[in-house]
DNA sequence: CTCCTAACTTAGAATACCACCG
DNA sequence: CGGTGGTATTCTAAGTTAGGAG
C-alpha cells in the first residue's frame, strides 16, 4: 500500500504541476507518417486488407454481412486512419506545440479498411468536417485534448489533492511507474486517467501517441481511496449528505412566480394556476425513470407567462424568491390512476414497482430526495392544440434537365426534385449513398415509364439557380417586411405553442410537424438521402386529458389518427418516423416546462447519490478485473471505461443504421493495447463523432484488455459477455437507478464543480467567467462533445494574422520613433509621405503601451479561438452540467448568471435559481 | 433470456438573430 | 449600411433505458 498511495494520490504529480508536465509525447512525431493504428490490428489491417473479407471471415459475430456500404472507398479516402494524434497536451504552455508537423498523413494509409476498420474510415467519412482539411490545422492535432494541458494545471492543483498523483507529469515517461503503483492501488485508478482526445479527425500524425498523457485529471476521479487525501473524499462523501439535505431543503419550490401570468394570457383557458409546484409530491416519477420529483418547477412557468414578475427581477431575486415559495401542493391532484385506457395501465403497473411509493406526502418538499412515488402518473389534466403543419407544396415551375432538355415534373416530382436540387452545396450531396436513396425514392415517384432514368444525365441546375434567387429575394426584404412576416407566423403559431398542464401554462417544445425533405443522418447512414413522405393529420396521434377539447385538425377534411389520454406518458402527440416506421417522433414540452424541469432535478440528484456510492463501486468493479469469470472481468473493465472516460454506454445497432459504437459495442480494433500500459480508443460514438483517446489504465485493465481481444479478430465485439441491458442490471445491483449514462452527468457535474472550486479567484469579472469557461471546455473535453470546424474559420484566422501583423509592425514603427524622439529627432514622414507630428516621449510610450495591449488581447483571442474551434461547450451545459452548481457558483462571486447563462437556460434551469450559495454537487 | 417497443434524453448542424465595424 | 462573426434558437437525428412478449 505504501505504494498505493502516493499514486493514488494525486498529490504527487500534482505537485509537480508545475512541472510540467510534460507532455511526452514521445516519439510521435514520427510516427506520423504511419498510419499508425492499423498496425496494430494488424495485420490485418493492413493495408492491404480488404477489408470486407475479414470481417465477414470473422465470425459472425460482429459482422454483419449485410452492411451495405462499402466503406472501402471511403476508406481510401479517409483512409487516415491514422489519424490520432494525441491528445493531451502538456500542460504547460500551452500552445500547441505538438503539432504534428507534417503530417502527413495521407489519408491513404488505408489502413484499417474494413470494418473493422470502419472506424476509420468513418471517421474520416463523417466528420471530416472537422478536421478534414485536416491536415492544415494545425489545432488539429491538438485539438481538444491539448488543450486540456493547460487547464491540466490548474486542475492539478484542484485536483491534487485527489489525483495528484496520477497523472500527468507521470504520465509521461514515468508511467510505469506511477501506473503500477497507481494500480496497485487500485481505486486510485479511478481516474487518473483520461484524457480525452479530440479527435476529429484526422491527422494522423502522430500518433501521436503523445497522448496519452492522460492525466487529465479527472477530477473526481480522485480516488478515493485511500484516505489520502481527504479532501477529496471529503467532498465526495459527505457532501452529499450534507448538501443534499441542504438543498433540498432550501431549493426547492420557488414559489412561483406569481401566477399572474398564467392565467392571462393565452388562451385562456381556464386559469391556471401557478404552477403547481407542486410537483413536488406528486411526482410521479415515473416507473422507470424514475422521476421523483419534487419541487421546483415552477421556474418555468414563470417565464412565459408571465413572465414578467420574475423575470424582471434579477436574479438575484429570483433565487431569494425561491425559498419561499413552498412547493406545495397544489394543483395537482394526485393520483390515480390512469384513467385512461387501460392499455396503458399495463405499462404502469410496471413501472410503478420501481419506485414505488413513497410518494406523496408532500413533505417531500423537505426531502431532498424525492420520493418517488407516483404511479407514473405524469400529469392529472392536459390541454393543448394539437400540432401544426407544414404549408403545401408550391410548385415553381422551373424546369430542371435531362440530357440536356428540360423536363415536366408533376407538382409531386418537382417538390422531391427540388429538395435535391437545394442541396447542392452541402456534402450529402456529393456522397453516393444519399444519390442513390434520392433517386430511388424519387423514381417511384416519377413511375416507371417515366423519361428520367439515369442520375447522371440529371441537370438540377436550374432549379438550384431558382432557390438561390429566392434566397437573395429573402434577403432583400426590408426589415419591416420581414418583421411583418414573422408577426404573421407568429400569430398563426401562437395557439400551438402552449399547453396546460394540471392548470399551468407550459410552453409546447415542437408543435410543427416536421416538413418533407430528404433525410440527412449523420456520419455514413444507410439511409441518407432517403425521401420523408409529409405527414397527415391521419399519421398523429393525440394525447390529450380526458375532459380536455380535442384538438381540431387544422387541415380541413383531415383528422387526427387516433385520440388518448395516456397521463402516464408526457408527449402530446406522435407520429411514426417515416424514415424508421419502428421509430416515433413525439411532440413534447419544452424544456423550461416543469415536467421537463423536474426530471432533470431528479437526473440531477441522482448523479449526486452517485458521489455518495462512487467510491465503493470503484472498489468493486476494481476486484473483478481479476475474476475468474469472464462476464464479470468484462462488467468490471466496461465500467471502469464508462467511470474513468464517461463513454456512454453502447447499445447494439440495426444494419440500416450508421456503425458506430459505444462502450459495450466496442470492437477489438477500436482499442489498442500500447505497453506497458497504454489504451488507445479510436471509434466512431454517437452521431458519429470520433473519439480518438489514448490513456494509461490499470495494468489489471490493460491485462484485461489484452485478454478480451485475444483471439478474436476486428469487427469482433471486445466486450463479447456482456451488453447495456446486463451492464445496467449490474449497476443497479450497486445503487438503486443507476445506469451507465448516470456516470457522465456524475463525472461532468463533478468535474465543474471541482474546478470552479479550485480555480475562481477573486479578480474581474471577466477572468472569472473566464475561468468558468476553462472548466467548460474541461468538461466538454471529457465528454468528447465536438462540433466542426466552421467554413470561415480559416479566412478568420488569416484575418487575425494579418491584423497582429500590421499592429506589430505599427509597434516597431513607434519605437523608432520614440528612439527618435528621445534624441530630439524630427520623426519623418509617415506611409502616405505626410509629416509626422512631433509628439513627446512619453506620448509615444503610451501609445506603444496601448498596442501593445492591443497585440495581447489579440493573440488571446486567437489562442482560445483556434482552441474552441472543435470544441462544443454548449451541449454540456444544457445537459450534464448541474445547474446549481453554476447558480451557487455565480452568486458566490458575484457573477450575473446572464453571463453563463441565456435566456433560454435560465428558463429551463429556473428550478436551479434559488439554490444555496454554498451548494456542492 | 432475447427481441422489440415505447418514451425520453442528448447532440451537432442549420438557421435565425443581433451587435459590430469599417 | 451591408457584410461579419458570434450567439441563440430551431430542428431533428441518435442515443439510453425500461418494460413486456414470447
Amino acid at each position: 500500500m505504501a505504494v498505493v498511495n502516493p499514486s493514488n494520490n494525486p498529490a504527487m504529480f500534482d505537485d509537480d504541476d508545475d512541472v510540467p508536465l510534460s507532455f511526452k509525447r514521445t516519439s510521435n512525431s514520427l510516427k506520423t507518417a504511419r498510419p499508425t493504428p492499423s498496425k496494430q490490428e494488424g495485420s490485418s489491417g493492413g493495408a492491404a486488407r480488404p477489408t470486407p473479407s475479414k470481417q465477414e471471415g470473422s465470425s459472425g459475430g460482429s459482422g454483419n454481412p449485410a452492411r451495405p456500404k462499402p466503406v472501402a472507398h471511403n476508406l481510401q479516402k479517409n483512409g487516415v486512419t491514422g489519424a490520432s494524434r494525441p491528445v493531451h497536451m502538456k500542460p504547460l504552455s500551452s500552445t500547441p506545440n505538438h503539432r504534428p508537423s507534417g503530417s502527413g498523413q495521407p489519408n491513404s494509409s488505408a489502413q484499417h479498411s474494413s470494418k473493422g476498420n470502419n472506424s476509420i474510415d468513418k471517421s474520416k467519412l463523417k466528420r471530416p468536417l472537422v478536421k478534414d482539411e485536416r491536415s492544415d490545422d494545425s489545432d488539429d492535432e491538438v485539438p481538444i485534448g491539448l488543450r486540456r494541458k493547460a487547464e491540466e494545471k490548474k486542475l492539478k492543483r484542484v485536483d491534487t489533492a485527489v489525483h495528484k498523483a496520477d497523472d500527468s507529469d507521470d504520465d509521461d515517461k514515468p508511467l510505469s511507474l506511477k501506473i503500477n503503483s497507481s494500480k496497485m492501488s487500485n481505486n486510485s485508478v479511478s481516474k487518473p486517467v483520461l484524457q480525452r482526445i479530440a479527435p476529429k479527425v484526422e491527422q494522423p500524425d502522430e500518433d501521436s501517441d503523445d497522448d496519452k498523457p492522460l492525466a487529465s485529471r479527472l477530477p473526481n476521479n480522485a480516488c478515493p481511496k485511500s484516505g489520502g487525501n481527504v479532501s477529496e473524499d471529503s467532498e465526495d462523501e459527505k457532501p452529499l449528505a450534507a448538501r443534499f439535505s441542504k438543498v433540498a431543503g432550501s431549493g426547492n419550490l420557488k414559489t412561483a412566480s406569481s401566477s399572474k401570468g398564467l392565467n392571462s394570457d393565452t388562451n385562456g383557458q381556464r386559469s391556471l394556476g401557478k404552477r403547481p409546484l407542486d410537483n413536488s409530491n406528486q411526482t410521479s416519477l415515473a416507473i422507470k425513470k424514475a422521476k421523483p420529483s419534487n419541487v421546483s418547477a415552477s421556474a418555468s412557468v414563470k417565464r412565459e407567462i408571465k413572465t414578467d414578475d420574475n423575470d424582471n427581477t434579477p436574479l438575484a431575486q429570483r433565487l431569494k424568491m425561491g425559498e419561499s415559495s413552498k412547493g406545495k401542493p397544489p394543483a395537482k391532484s394526485i393520483v390515480k390512476k390512469s384513467p385512461a385506457s387501460a392499455k396503458d395501465i399495463k405499462k404502469l403497473k410496471g413501472k410503478g414497482k420501481l419506485k414505488k411509493n413513497m410518494k406523496n406526502s408532500q413533505f417531500s418538499k423537505t426531502m431532498r430526495v424525492p420520493p418517488g412515488s407516483g404511479e407514473g402518473k405524469k400529469w392529472t389534466t392536459l390541454e393543448h392544440n394539437g400540432v401544426i403543419f407544414p404549408p403545401p407544396y408550391k410548385p415553381h415551375g422551373v424546369k430542371m434537365l435531362y440530357n440536356g432538355q428540360p423536363v415536366d415534373l408533376t407538382p409531386e416530382q418537382e417538390e422531391v426534385a427540388t429538395m435535391f436540387a437545394v442541396m447542392k452545396d452541402t456534402d450529402y450531396a456529393g456522397k453516393p449513398t444519399f444519390i442513390d436513396n434520392f433517386f430511388t425514392d424519387w423514381r417511384k415517384i416519377l413511375g416507371k415509364n417515366h423519361i428520367i432514368k439515369k442520375f447522371e444525365l440529371c441537370d438540377f441546375t436550374p432549379i438550384y439557380e431558382w432557390h438561390l434567387r429566392e434566397k437573395e429575394k429573402k434577403k432583400q426584404m426590408t426589415t419591416e417586411e420581414k418583421k411583418a412576416l414573422r408577426e404573421e407566423k407568429l400569430k398563426q403559431e401562437e395557439k400551438y405553442m402552449w399547453a396546460v398542464v394540471d392548470g399551468v401554462k407550459e410552453k409546447v417544445g415542437n408543435f410543427r410537424v416536421e416538413p418533407p425533405g430528404l433525410f440527412r443522418g449523420r456520419g455514413e447512414h444507410p439511409k441518407m438521402g432517403k425521401l420523408k413522405r409529409r405527414i397527415q393529420p391521419s399519421d398523429i396521434t393525440i394525447n390529450i386529458g380526458k375532459g380536455a377539447p380535442v384538438p381540431e385538425c387544422p387541415i380541413p377534411g383531415e383528422s387526427w389518427k387516433e385520440i388518448k389520454h395516456d397521463n402516464t406518458v408526457t408527449w402530446l402527440a406522435f407520429w411514426n418516423d417515416p424514415i424508421s416506421q419502428k421509430d416515433f417522433k413525439y411532440v413534447f414540452l419544452a424544456a423550461s416546462s416543469s415536467l421537463k424541469g423536474q426530471s432533470d432535478k431528479e437526473k440531477y440528484e441522482k448523479s449526486r447519490k452517485l458521489k455518495g456510492h462512487i467510491q465503493r463501486i470503484r472498489e468493486n468493479y476494481t476486484k473483478d478485473f481479476k475474476n475468474k469469470d469472464v462476464t464479470r472481468r468484462q462488467i468490471a473493465v466496461a465500467t471502469y471505461l464508462i467511470d474513468k472516460l464517461a463513454l456512454r454506454a453502447g447499445n447494439e445497432k440495426d444494419d440500416d443504421e450508421a456503425d458506430t459504437v459505444g462502450c459495450c459495442t466496442l470492437k477489438v480494433d477500436n482499442v489498442t493495447c500500447m505497453p506497458p500500459n497504454k489504451i488507445q480508443f479510436d471509434f466512431l460514438g454517437k452521431d458519429s463523432i470520433r473519439y480518438f483517446n489514448t490513456v494509461e489504465v490499470e495494468e489489471l485493465v490493460y491485462k484485461a484488455i489484452e485478454g478480451f481481444r485475444a483471439g478474436k479478430k476486428p469487427g469482433e465485439g471486445l466486450f463479447d459477455k456482456i451488453d447495456t441491458t446486463r451492464l445496467n442490471a449490474h449497476l443497479k445491483d450497486l445503487m438503486p437507478g443507476l445506469t451507465a449514462k448516470v456516470f457522465r452527468t456524475y463525472n461532468a457535474s463533478i468535474t465543474l464543480d471541482g474546478i470552479l472550486h479550485e480555480e475562481t479567484e477573486d479578480g474581474t469579472l471577466l477572468e472569472k467567467i473566464a475561468v468558468y469557461q476553462r472548466a467548460n471546455k474541461e468538461v466538454a473535453i471529457i465528454c468528447n462533445h465536438q462540433r466542426s470546424v466552421s467554413k470561415s474559420h480559416e479566412s478568420q484566422m488569416i484575418k487575425l494574422n494579418e491584423k497582429i501583423d500590421e499592429l506589430k509592425s505599427q509597434m516597431e514603427e513607434l519605437k523608432a520613433d520614440l528612439s527618435k524622439a528621445k534624441k530630439g529627432k524630427p520623426l519623418g514622414y509617415d506611409k502616405e509621405g505626410k509629416q509626422k507630428r512631433n509628439l513627446a516621449p512619453e506620448a509615444i510610450e503610451k501609445k506603444i503601451a496601448m498596442v501593445e495591449g492591443k497585440i495581447d488581447k489579440m493573440e488571446m483571442d486567437k489562442k482560445i479561438k483556434e482552441d474552441l474551434k472543435t470544441v462544443a461547450l454548449g451541449t454540456s451545459k444544457i445537459n450534464y452540467l448541474d445547474p446549481r452548481i453554476t447558480v451557487a457558483w455565480c452568486k458566490r462571486h458575484e457573477v450575473p448568471i446572464e453571463k453563463i447563462f441565456n435566456k433560454s437556460l435560465i428558463a429551463k434551469f429556473g428550478w436551479a435559481m434559488d439554490v444555496d450559495p454554498d451548494f456542492r454537487f
